[in-house]
DNA sequence: CGGAATCTTGATTACCTTCAAACAGGGTGG
DNA sequence: CCACCCTGTTTGAAGGTAATCAAGATTCCG
Protein backbone atom coordinates (compact mmCIF):
# COMPACT_ATOMS: atom_id res chain seq x y z
CA UNK A 1 0.00 0.00 0.00
CA UNK A 2 2.74 1.99 0.95
CA UNK A 3 4.70 0.92 -1.96
CA UNK A 4 1.63 2.16 -4.61
CA UNK A 5 1.32 5.50 -2.80
CA UNK A 6 4.92 6.88 -3.09
CA UNK A 7 4.79 4.98 -6.77
CA UNK A 8 3.32 7.81 -8.02
CA UNK A 9 6.19 10.13 -7.75
CA UNK A 10 7.99 10.23 -10.57
CA UNK A 11 10.78 8.19 -12.06
CA UNK A 12 13.55 10.59 -12.39
CA UNK A 13 16.41 8.96 -14.85
CA UNK A 14 20.04 9.92 -12.77
CA UNK A 15 23.16 10.13 -13.86
CA UNK A 16 24.65 6.76 -12.95
CA UNK A 17 28.13 6.04 -11.12
CA UNK A 18 30.45 4.04 -13.05
CA UNK A 19 32.37 3.28 -10.22
CA UNK A 20 29.31 2.06 -8.23
CA UNK A 21 27.87 0.29 -11.23
CA UNK A 22 31.57 -1.64 -11.53
CA UNK A 23 31.23 -2.88 -8.18
CA UNK A 24 28.18 -4.41 -8.34
CA UNK A 25 29.00 -5.90 -11.89
CA UNK A 26 31.50 -8.17 -10.47
CA UNK A 27 30.05 -10.28 -8.18
CA UNK A 28 26.40 -12.23 -8.08
CA UNK A 29 23.49 -10.08 -6.27
CA UNK A 30 21.90 -12.04 -3.13
CA UNK A 31 18.23 -13.16 -4.66
CA UNK A 32 15.85 -10.19 -6.66
CA UNK A 33 16.07 -6.85 -5.64
CA UNK A 34 14.37 -5.60 -2.25
CA UNK A 35 11.48 -3.53 -1.55
CA UNK A 36 11.44 -1.11 1.11
CA UNK A 37 8.03 0.68 2.22
CA UNK A 38 8.68 4.23 2.92
CA UNK A 39 10.42 4.67 6.13
CA UNK A 40 11.23 1.19 6.57
CA UNK A 41 15.02 0.31 8.36
CA UNK A 42 17.04 -1.65 5.58
CA UNK A 43 20.07 -1.68 8.14
CA UNK A 44 20.24 -0.91 11.85
CA UNK A 45 23.12 0.48 13.93
CA UNK A 46 25.40 -2.61 15.87
CA UNK A 47 23.96 -4.98 13.20
CA UNK A 48 26.21 -6.82 11.44
CA UNK A 49 27.69 -5.39 7.84
CA UNK A 50 26.52 -8.24 6.51
CA UNK A 51 25.46 -6.57 2.53
CA UNK A 52 26.23 -4.35 0.64
CA UNK A 53 23.50 -2.03 -1.29
CA UNK A 54 22.87 -0.79 -4.41
CA UNK A 55 19.68 1.85 -4.57
CA UNK A 56 17.66 0.92 -7.96
CA UNK A 57 14.38 3.67 -7.11
CA UNK A 58 13.85 5.69 -4.50
CA UNK A 59 15.84 6.88 -2.03
CA UNK A 60 17.82 5.83 1.19
CA UNK A 61 19.36 8.07 4.14
CA UNK A 62 22.05 6.62 6.78
CA UNK A 63 21.42 8.29 10.26
CA UNK A 64 22.98 7.94 13.23
CA UNK A 65 20.95 8.92 16.52
CA UNK A 66 22.62 10.34 19.53
CA UNK A 67 22.09 9.52 23.14
CA UNK A 68 19.50 12.52 23.77
CA UNK A 69 17.30 11.11 20.94
CA UNK A 70 18.59 13.93 18.11
CA UNK A 71 18.93 12.56 14.89
CA UNK A 72 21.94 13.06 12.08
CA UNK A 73 21.42 12.25 8.68
CA UNK A 74 24.71 11.66 7.16
CA UNK A 75 24.25 11.16 3.74
CA UNK A 76 21.44 10.59 1.49
CA UNK A 77 21.34 7.97 -1.72
CA UNK A 78 19.88 8.04 -5.02
CA UNK A 79 19.65 5.37 -7.68
CA UNK A 80 22.64 4.14 -8.94
CA UNK A 81 24.28 5.13 -5.50
CA UNK A 82 26.28 2.56 -3.20
CA UNK A 83 25.81 2.26 0.53
CA UNK A 84 26.37 0.10 3.14
CA UNK A 85 30.02 -0.49 2.81
CA UNK A 86 31.77 -1.36 5.76
CA UNK A 87 34.72 -2.72 6.97
CA UNK A 88 33.89 -3.13 10.91
CA UNK A 89 32.28 -6.18 11.69
CA UNK A 90 29.28 -3.97 12.29
CA UNK A 91 27.05 -1.17 10.84
CA UNK A 92 27.78 2.47 12.65
CA UNK A 93 24.70 3.62 11.10
CA UNK A 94 21.76 2.73 10.45
CA UNK A 95 19.91 2.72 6.71
CA UNK A 96 15.84 3.50 6.43
CA UNK A 97 13.99 4.35 3.08
CA UNK A 98 13.01 7.89 2.52
CA UNK A 99 10.48 6.81 -0.24
CA UNK A 100 9.61 3.80 -1.14
CA UNK A 101 12.60 1.90 -2.59
CA UNK A 102 14.18 -0.94 -4.35
CA UNK A 103 17.65 -1.93 -3.49
CA UNK A 104 19.81 -4.84 -5.08
CA UNK A 105 22.16 -6.65 -2.28
CA UNK A 106 25.32 -8.46 -2.40
CA UNK A 107 27.23 -10.39 0.32
CA UNK A 108 29.99 -8.23 1.61
CA UNK A 109 32.20 -11.21 1.93
CA UNK A 110 31.76 -12.47 -1.44
CA UNK A 111 32.41 -8.90 -2.60
CA UNK A 112 35.68 -8.63 -0.17
CA UNK A 113 36.85 -12.24 -0.97
CA UNK A 114 36.61 -10.88 -4.82
CA UNK A 115 38.38 -7.91 -4.31
CA UNK A 116 41.51 -9.59 -2.80
CA UNK A 117 41.55 -11.36 -6.31
CA UNK A 118 40.79 -8.68 -8.27
CA UNK A 119 42.66 -5.77 -8.21
CA UNK A 120 40.50 -3.73 -10.60
CA UNK A 121 37.63 -4.42 -7.96
CA UNK A 122 40.00 -3.90 -5.29
CA UNK A 123 40.72 -0.24 -6.44
CA UNK A 124 36.98 0.57 -6.98
CA UNK A 125 35.87 -0.54 -3.86
CA UNK A 126 38.86 1.94 -2.51
CA UNK A 127 37.37 4.62 -5.51
CA UNK A 128 33.84 4.45 -3.55
CA UNK A 129 35.30 4.43 0.00
CA UNK A 130 37.14 8.23 -1.12
CA UNK A 131 34.10 9.46 -2.69
CA UNK A 132 32.30 8.77 0.73
CA UNK A 133 35.38 10.57 2.71
CA UNK A 134 34.74 13.56 0.08
CA UNK A 135 31.69 13.77 0.80
CA UNK A 136 31.50 13.45 4.75
CA UNK A 137 34.04 16.19 4.75
CA UNK A 138 31.71 18.22 2.45
CA UNK A 139 28.94 17.70 5.02
CA UNK A 140 30.85 18.17 7.65
CA UNK A 141 31.73 21.66 6.17
CA UNK A 142 28.31 22.59 5.72
CA UNK A 143 27.74 22.65 9.51
CA UNK A 144 29.30 25.54 10.04
CA UNK A 145 27.45 27.97 8.12
CA UNK A 146 24.80 29.64 8.65
CA UNK A 147 20.75 28.33 7.52
CA UNK A 148 21.15 30.08 4.77
CA UNK A 149 24.19 28.95 3.51
CA UNK A 150 23.06 24.89 4.81
CA UNK A 151 19.80 25.39 2.87
CA UNK A 152 21.22 26.86 -0.56
CA UNK A 153 24.09 24.18 -0.21
CA UNK A 154 21.49 21.56 0.13
CA UNK A 155 19.50 22.91 -2.55
CA UNK A 156 22.20 22.62 -5.20
CA UNK A 157 23.48 19.22 -4.25
CA UNK A 158 19.89 17.74 -4.19
CA UNK A 159 19.68 20.10 -7.85
CA UNK A 160 22.34 17.83 -9.26
CA UNK A 161 21.28 14.40 -8.15
CA UNK A 162 18.04 14.95 -9.45
CA UNK A 163 18.00 16.19 -13.25
CA UNK A 164 14.80 18.01 -14.58
CA UNK A 165 13.55 21.92 -14.43
CA UNK A 166 12.06 20.78 -11.41
CA UNK A 167 13.53 18.84 -8.92
CA UNK A 168 11.04 16.58 -6.70
CA UNK A 169 12.44 16.07 -3.28
CA UNK A 170 11.57 12.92 -1.60
CA UNK A 171 12.57 13.70 1.79
CA UNK A 172 10.38 15.32 4.36
CA UNK A 173 11.41 18.98 6.37
CA UNK A 174 12.08 17.32 9.33
CA UNK A 175 14.76 15.09 7.08
CA UNK A 176 16.70 18.10 5.62
CA UNK A 177 16.43 19.41 8.98
CA UNK A 178 17.98 16.63 10.05
CA UNK A 179 20.79 16.58 7.60
CA UNK A 180 21.64 20.11 8.07
CA UNK A 181 21.99 20.22 11.67
CA UNK A 182 18.70 22.60 11.60
CA UNK A 183 15.67 22.77 13.37
CA UNK A 184 12.47 21.81 10.70
CA UNK A 185 11.20 25.68 11.73
CA UNK A 186 13.67 27.13 10.18
CA UNK A 187 14.60 25.40 7.55
CA UNK A 188 11.13 26.32 6.34
CA UNK A 189 11.60 29.69 7.12
CA UNK A 190 14.60 29.67 5.19
CA UNK A 191 12.54 28.13 2.39
CA UNK A 192 10.04 30.76 2.57
CA UNK A 193 12.35 33.64 2.14
CA UNK A 194 14.30 31.86 -0.66
CA UNK A 195 10.84 31.81 -2.26
CA UNK A 196 10.46 35.38 -1.61
CA UNK A 197 13.50 36.82 -3.43
CA UNK A 198 12.09 34.72 -6.37
CA UNK A 199 15.41 32.21 -5.80
CA UNK A 200 13.39 28.87 -5.90
CA UNK A 201 9.59 28.15 -5.71
CA UNK A 202 7.44 25.60 -4.90
CA UNK A 203 4.91 24.02 -6.67
CA UNK A 204 4.06 21.34 -3.67
CA UNK A 205 6.09 21.10 -1.02
CA UNK A 206 7.96 18.54 -2.08
CA UNK A 207 8.13 19.91 -5.97
CA UNK A 208 10.81 22.89 -6.19
CA UNK A 209 11.23 24.72 -9.39
CA UNK A 210 14.90 26.33 -9.22
CA UNK A 211 14.28 30.19 -10.77
CA UNK A 212 17.88 31.69 -9.71
CA UNK A 213 20.48 28.79 -9.35
CA UNK A 214 23.45 31.55 -9.49
CA UNK A 215 21.67 33.05 -6.36
CA UNK A 216 21.84 30.28 -4.48
CA UNK A 217 25.43 29.67 -5.20
CA UNK A 218 25.66 32.96 -4.04
CA UNK A 219 24.92 32.01 -0.84
CA UNK A 220 26.29 29.03 -0.72
CA UNK A 221 28.98 30.88 0.79
CA UNK B 1 64.84 28.17 15.87
CA UNK B 2 61.11 27.92 16.02
CA UNK B 3 62.13 24.36 15.44
CA UNK B 4 63.70 24.22 18.80
CA UNK B 5 61.66 26.56 20.53
CA UNK B 6 59.12 23.48 20.39
CA UNK B 7 60.54 20.73 20.89
CA UNK B 8 61.16 21.11 24.31
CA UNK B 9 57.62 19.98 24.40
CA UNK B 10 57.75 16.59 26.17
CA UNK B 11 57.84 14.00 23.35
CA UNK B 12 54.72 11.84 24.28
CA UNK B 13 54.54 7.86 23.21
CA UNK B 14 51.74 7.48 20.86
CA UNK B 15 49.65 4.18 20.75
CA UNK B 16 51.09 3.07 17.33
CA UNK B 17 48.58 2.45 14.84
CA UNK B 18 48.75 -0.88 13.17
CA UNK B 19 47.27 -0.36 9.97
CA UNK B 20 48.99 2.96 8.91
CA UNK B 21 52.58 1.36 9.78
CA UNK B 22 51.81 -1.83 7.69
CA UNK B 23 50.83 0.59 5.02
CA UNK B 24 54.22 2.89 5.50
CA UNK B 25 56.39 -0.80 5.80
CA UNK B 26 55.04 -1.70 1.74
CA UNK B 27 56.80 0.89 -0.15
CA UNK B 28 60.19 2.38 0.36
CA UNK B 29 60.72 6.07 1.75
CA UNK B 30 60.85 9.22 -0.70
CA UNK B 31 64.40 10.08 1.22
CA UNK B 32 64.90 11.29 5.15
CA UNK B 33 62.01 12.60 6.59
CA UNK B 34 60.93 16.19 6.51
CA UNK B 35 61.07 18.41 9.12
CA UNK B 36 58.35 21.68 9.80
CA UNK B 37 58.35 23.98 11.53
CA UNK B 38 55.18 25.50 13.22
CA UNK B 39 52.51 26.59 11.02
CA UNK B 40 54.59 25.03 7.60
CA UNK B 41 52.34 24.30 4.79
CA UNK B 42 53.01 19.89 4.16
CA UNK B 43 50.71 20.66 0.74
CA UNK B 44 48.03 22.96 -0.36
CA UNK B 45 44.52 22.33 -1.51
CA UNK B 46 44.30 21.97 -5.15
CA UNK B 47 48.10 20.85 -5.48
CA UNK B 48 48.99 17.11 -6.92
CA UNK B 49 48.88 14.33 -4.66
CA UNK B 50 52.03 13.53 -5.31
CA UNK B 51 52.49 11.86 -1.80
CA UNK B 52 51.76 10.13 1.34
CA UNK B 53 52.81 11.07 4.73
CA UNK B 54 53.40 9.62 7.97
CA UNK B 55 53.92 11.66 11.56
CA UNK B 56 56.81 10.73 13.18
CA UNK B 57 57.00 13.36 15.95
CA UNK B 58 54.78 16.80 15.87
CA UNK B 59 51.16 17.28 14.81
CA UNK B 60 49.02 17.63 11.64
CA UNK B 61 46.09 19.21 10.95
CA UNK B 62 43.94 19.11 7.74
CA UNK B 63 41.99 22.41 6.88
CA UNK B 64 39.76 23.73 4.35
CA UNK B 65 39.07 27.25 4.13
CA UNK B 66 35.56 28.49 2.66
CA UNK B 67 35.46 31.70 0.25
CA UNK B 68 34.74 34.20 2.84
CA UNK B 69 38.07 33.10 4.83
CA UNK B 70 36.72 31.09 7.73
CA UNK B 71 38.25 28.25 7.90
CA UNK B 72 37.70 24.76 9.39
CA UNK B 73 39.71 21.69 10.81
CA UNK B 74 38.93 18.39 9.25
CA UNK B 75 41.35 16.69 11.70
CA UNK B 76 44.46 16.35 13.37
CA UNK B 77 47.36 13.62 12.92
CA UNK B 78 49.64 12.76 15.71
CA UNK B 79 52.60 10.46 15.84
CA UNK B 80 51.64 7.14 13.70
CA UNK B 81 49.17 8.44 11.58
CA UNK B 82 48.72 8.87 8.09
CA UNK B 83 47.46 11.48 6.15
CA UNK B 84 46.79 12.89 2.34
CA UNK B 85 45.99 9.60 1.19
CA UNK B 86 43.87 10.68 -1.35
CA UNK B 87 42.68 9.42 -5.34
CA UNK B 88 41.87 12.27 -6.91
CA UNK B 89 44.36 13.92 -8.86
CA UNK B 90 44.75 16.95 -6.35
CA UNK B 91 44.46 17.48 -2.44
CA UNK B 92 41.02 18.37 -1.60
CA UNK B 93 42.37 20.05 1.61
CA UNK B 94 45.37 21.17 2.63
CA UNK B 95 47.97 20.06 5.32
CA UNK B 96 49.99 22.22 8.03
CA UNK B 97 52.35 21.12 10.86
CA UNK B 98 50.36 22.33 14.24
CA UNK B 99 53.46 21.99 16.31
CA UNK B 100 57.05 21.84 14.32
CA UNK B 101 56.69 18.13 13.39
CA UNK B 102 58.84 15.26 11.26
CA UNK B 103 57.19 13.38 8.65
CA UNK B 104 57.97 10.47 6.41
CA UNK B 105 56.76 10.42 3.01
CA UNK B 106 56.24 7.78 0.05
CA UNK B 107 55.16 8.50 -3.76
CA UNK B 108 51.49 7.83 -4.11
CA UNK B 109 51.81 6.35 -7.48
CA UNK B 110 54.38 3.79 -6.07
CA UNK B 111 51.66 3.15 -3.31
CA UNK B 112 49.27 2.67 -5.69
CA UNK B 113 51.12 0.39 -7.59
CA UNK B 114 51.87 -1.85 -5.01
CA UNK B 115 49.08 -2.15 -3.99
CA UNK B 116 47.97 -3.70 -7.41
CA UNK B 117 49.95 -6.17 -6.85
CA UNK B 118 49.71 -6.91 -3.15
CA UNK B 119 46.19 -7.47 -1.91
CA UNK B 120 47.19 -7.38 2.07
CA UNK B 121 48.32 -3.74 1.25
CA UNK B 122 45.50 -2.81 -0.70
CA UNK B 123 43.16 -3.85 1.45
CA UNK B 124 44.90 -2.03 4.35
CA UNK B 125 44.64 1.26 2.26
CA UNK B 126 40.63 -0.19 2.08
CA UNK B 127 40.89 -0.05 6.12
CA UNK B 128 42.65 3.57 6.69
CA UNK B 129 40.23 5.30 4.20
CA UNK B 130 37.65 3.41 5.91
CA UNK B 131 38.63 4.52 9.42
CA UNK B 132 39.22 8.20 8.13
CA UNK B 133 35.63 8.03 6.53
CA UNK B 134 34.43 6.98 10.28
CA UNK B 135 36.18 9.87 11.95
CA UNK B 136 35.02 12.51 9.04
CA UNK B 137 31.18 11.03 10.13
CA UNK B 138 32.34 11.31 13.95
CA UNK B 139 33.27 15.01 13.53
CA UNK B 140 30.18 15.71 11.24
CA UNK B 141 28.36 14.41 14.37
CA UNK B 142 30.34 16.86 16.79
CA UNK B 143 29.08 19.53 14.60
CA UNK B 144 25.75 19.87 16.05
CA UNK B 145 26.04 19.56 19.29
CA UNK B 146 26.19 22.18 22.04
CA UNK B 147 29.41 24.21 22.57
CA UNK B 148 30.04 22.37 25.84
CA UNK B 149 29.39 19.23 24.19
CA UNK B 150 31.86 19.81 21.50
CA UNK B 151 34.27 20.91 23.99
CA UNK B 152 33.81 17.94 26.23
CA UNK B 153 33.90 15.39 23.01
CA UNK B 154 37.27 16.99 21.66
CA UNK B 155 39.14 16.82 25.31
CA UNK B 156 38.21 13.28 25.56
CA UNK B 157 39.30 12.61 22.17
CA UNK B 158 42.34 13.88 22.53
CA UNK B 159 42.93 12.59 25.98
CA UNK B 160 42.75 9.11 24.21
CA UNK B 161 45.57 10.17 21.74
CA UNK B 162 48.20 11.51 23.73
CA UNK B 163 49.08 9.37 26.93
CA UNK B 164 49.35 10.19 30.20
CA UNK B 165 47.55 12.09 33.70
CA UNK B 166 48.39 15.30 32.00
CA UNK B 167 47.78 16.16 28.30
CA UNK B 168 50.02 18.39 26.26
CA UNK B 169 47.82 20.47 23.66
CA UNK B 170 50.09 20.84 20.62
CA UNK B 171 47.69 23.12 18.89
CA UNK B 172 45.80 26.44 19.97
CA UNK B 173 43.10 27.98 20.70
CA UNK B 174 42.10 28.99 17.31
CA UNK B 175 42.49 25.50 16.13
CA UNK B 176 40.29 23.88 18.54
CA UNK B 177 37.76 26.72 17.85
CA UNK B 178 38.12 25.74 13.77
CA UNK B 179 38.06 21.84 14.78
CA UNK B 180 34.65 22.69 16.70
CA UNK B 181 32.87 25.06 14.48
CA UNK B 182 33.18 27.65 17.64
CA UNK B 183 35.22 30.93 17.80
CA UNK B 184 37.80 31.21 19.89
CA UNK B 185 36.32 33.26 22.51
CA UNK B 186 33.59 30.46 23.14
CA UNK B 187 36.43 27.07 23.31
CA UNK B 188 37.96 29.53 26.28
CA UNK B 189 35.07 30.13 28.09
CA UNK B 190 33.28 26.84 27.89
CA UNK B 191 37.22 25.83 29.36
CA UNK B 192 37.06 28.31 31.97
CA UNK B 193 34.04 26.63 33.06
CA UNK B 194 35.00 23.60 33.01
CA UNK B 195 37.40 24.24 34.92
CA UNK B 196 35.25 26.13 37.59
CA UNK B 197 33.31 22.52 37.67
CA UNK B 198 37.02 21.04 38.65
CA UNK B 199 36.52 18.46 35.85
CA UNK B 200 39.74 19.96 33.89
CA UNK B 201 42.47 22.02 35.27
CA UNK B 202 45.22 23.93 33.63
CA UNK B 203 48.83 24.21 34.81
CA UNK B 204 49.39 26.80 31.52
CA UNK B 205 47.43 27.42 28.81
CA UNK B 206 48.25 24.27 26.75
CA UNK B 207 49.29 21.84 29.57
CA UNK B 208 45.68 20.64 30.49
CA UNK B 209 45.16 18.10 33.39
CA UNK B 210 42.05 15.46 33.29
CA UNK B 211 40.27 15.71 36.98
CA UNK B 212 36.97 14.31 36.36
CA UNK B 213 36.84 12.47 32.67
CA UNK B 214 33.41 10.74 33.60
CA UNK B 215 31.69 14.40 34.17
CA UNK B 216 33.27 15.02 30.54
CA UNK B 217 31.91 12.13 29.55
CA UNK B 218 28.49 12.55 30.30
CA UNK B 219 28.78 16.06 29.14
CA UNK B 220 29.34 14.34 25.66
CA UNK B 221 25.74 13.80 24.96
C1' DC C 1 -15.81 15.16 4.25
C1' DG C 2 -12.99 14.52 8.31
C1' DG C 3 -8.85 13.38 10.75
C1' DA C 4 -3.96 13.07 10.91
C1' DA C 5 0.35 14.22 9.51
C1' DT C 6 3.24 17.67 7.53
C1' DC C 7 4.42 22.19 6.86
C1' DT C 8 4.34 27.18 7.82
C1' DT C 9 4.14 31.23 10.63
C1' DG C 10 4.55 34.01 14.92
C1' DA C 11 6.51 35.37 19.50
C1' DT C 12 9.86 34.62 22.81
C1' DT C 13 14.07 32.82 24.63
C1' DA C 14 18.72 30.98 24.79
C1' DC C 15 23.04 30.38 23.07
C1' DC C 16 26.80 31.72 20.62
C1' DT C 17 29.08 35.46 18.08
C1' DT C 18 30.89 39.89 17.78
C1' DC C 19 33.28 43.71 19.37
C1' DA C 20 36.31 45.46 22.82
C1' DA C 21 39.56 45.42 26.36
C1' DA C 22 42.38 43.32 29.86
C1' DC C 23 45.67 39.77 31.07
C1' DA C 24 49.60 36.45 30.81
C1' DG C 25 53.68 34.48 29.15
C1' DG C 26 57.96 34.58 26.37
C1' DG C 27 61.49 36.80 24.10
C1' DT C 28 64.29 40.98 23.13
C1' DG C 29 66.98 44.92 23.97
C1' DG C 30 68.47 48.57 26.86
C1' DC D 1 67.49 42.54 35.61
C1' DC D 2 63.67 45.07 34.34
C1' DA D 3 60.89 47.48 30.84
C1' DC D 4 58.76 46.66 26.70
C1' DC D 5 56.47 44.43 22.98
C1' DC D 6 54.24 40.71 20.68
C1' DT D 7 51.26 36.95 20.58
C1' DG D 8 47.92 34.09 22.50
C1' DT D 9 44.37 33.74 25.85
C1' DT D 10 40.75 35.23 28.90
C1' DT D 11 36.93 38.06 30.25
C1' DG D 12 33.01 41.35 29.67
C1' DA D 13 28.95 43.55 27.42
C1' DA D 14 25.89 43.83 23.61
C1' DG D 15 23.74 41.96 19.63
C1' DG D 16 22.11 38.45 16.28
C1' DT D 17 20.78 33.99 14.75
C1' DA D 18 18.56 29.95 15.35
C1' DA D 19 15.95 27.13 18.91
C1' DT D 20 11.88 26.63 21.39
C1' DC D 21 7.14 26.94 22.29
C1' DA D 22 2.69 27.56 20.38
C1' DA D 23 -0.80 27.98 17.00
C1' DG D 24 -2.56 28.02 12.39
C1' DA D 25 -2.54 26.37 7.48
C1' DT D 26 -2.11 22.85 4.12
C1' DT D 27 -1.83 18.40 2.30
C1' DC D 28 -2.68 13.68 2.32
C1' DC D 29 -5.78 9.71 2.75
C1' DG D 30 -9.06 7.04 4.35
Amino acid sequence: MQTQTTNRTPICHYPHNRAAHAIFGAVELVGVPLSFAKEAEIYGENEPAEYVYKVLTGAVRITRVLQDGRRQIEAFYFPGDVFGLEFGAEHTSSAEAVSSATIALVKRSTLLAAATRDSSLSNQLLTHTARELEQARRHAMLLVKTAQERVASFLIEISKQLVGGSVELPMSRQDIADYLGLTIETVSRTLTQLQKTCTIEFATSRRMILRNKQALISLNS
